[in-house]
DNA sequence: CCACAAACAGACAGGCTTGACTGTTTGTTT
DNA sequence: AAACAAACAGTCAAGCCTGTCTGTTTGTGG
């Protein structure tokens, strides 16, 4: 029962936006009888936050799934082409959501930001694991921040004209720069850009 | 007067957000009567339409001021500064909030869609005249456009919780990896990442 | 001075949202 | 079985938002 209001608070973000999400509609999504949906949450706080908390484990797990299905051999590629698919989701329209609407709505800020950070953390890492990332090296961390905060603007254009094509051209060649700048030794001297054709595979499993 | 009715919705966006903009509170704002303001525009749909034309010029003006300030003999650094801080600008927030609230609401999303895309055409022409980018060259303009979508993603995350520190240093690290690839000539073969000291300078006005 | 239209002012009704409130069912403990 | 609490159902009042409506001022052409 208060799975299926936070499930449905967050299907009614992602379809009607912050604004248009009323506990009404939210009850009548969920199929729950008003009395019963002030008796879980009695204000319309309560059941927002619960959904933010509930939102930041979906997305936990989500990006964990994708992480493990991203193939054992992997290029950078893949993963840019992971994230870039998370930060188009739902999820992400839904955390967009809350995110902007938390931004002039303190006690919602107060529940959003730090869930956001620690969402946030767990990507970063995940990201520096899966390229395979030195951070002890200046500048790896910034750029693995970078790629974090690109993907973000590339699901915020993503959210009102989706331009897949345009998106994945410019990860391939995030995908290709950023090889260049992460190559612990760098055997070729020069082409830092795109070279058409193939790129080949850098790393595999173990 | 519909000047002023444009300007206090804009600052009602940054203030209250899309869905806490009524237009008593915008009349209120603005110092005009409510009978006036239904004169000018009749429904809410035809201020916040007008508004969002209005801030499109704004932001274009704004943009080339910001374009126009930087030093005439400027490194790629000076560039993502004056974007950086562009889309940290409240002129950012009221387009983000319009952004994220078209999404839901077609009329609304009929009138942004186009004059973001303008925006978004000039910004990209100005950044490569700034850079001086040779487009012609494969994957140049991804990564122009990469550049474009980084600092939008780091606008959304300084909306929430404004770390300029992790900013600045993400943007000196592109700031060198852009300079390495973009470089028309490479001279030095190797070293991808940032050198903590200086980077000289690779332009003269002119 | 008059006629007329644009600009302005404020009251009002209809609709929606939120949360309080009363009543009913279900389950658990004694 | 009785008592009690938790879960559930639905109604209601207060408040806000939007857009319509009537009335007033200002400006302009004849």
């Amino acid at each position: 029962m208060r799975a299926r209001l936070m499930d449905a608070t967050i299907e009614c973000l992602v379809e009607h936006g912050f604004g248009g999400t009323s506990t009404t509609l939210i009850s009548e999504r969920a199929g729950v009888s008003r009395g019963a949906q002030l008796h879980h949450f009695p204000t319309k706080n309560d059941l927002v936050v619960a959904a933010v908390a509930h939102l930041t484990e979906v997305r936990g797990a989500e990006l964990a799934a994708a992480a493990a299905a991203v193939p054992p051999a992997h290029r950078t590629r893949d993963v840019l082409r992971m994230l870039g698919d998370h930060f188009a989701s739902p999820v992400f329209i839904a955390a967009l959501e809350l995110w902007v609407g938390a931004r002039t709505d303190p006690p919602l800020l107060a529940a959003v930001a730090p869930l956001e950070r620690k969402v946030g953390r767990e990507t970063h890492r995940m990201t520096v694991e899966l390229l395979g990332a030195d951070e002890s090296k200046p500048g790896v961390r910034e750029l693995v921040q970078a790629t974090l905060d690109l993907v973000r603007g590339l699901g915020l254009a993503a959210t009102i004209s989706d331009d897949s094509r345009r998106r994945n051209r410019i990860l391939d060649q995030w995908a290709h720069t950023l090889d260049e700048a992460l190559e612990p030794t760098p055997r070729r001297s020069s082409p830092p850009l795109l070279r058409t054709s193939v790129e080949q595979p850098r790393r595999s499993p173990g």
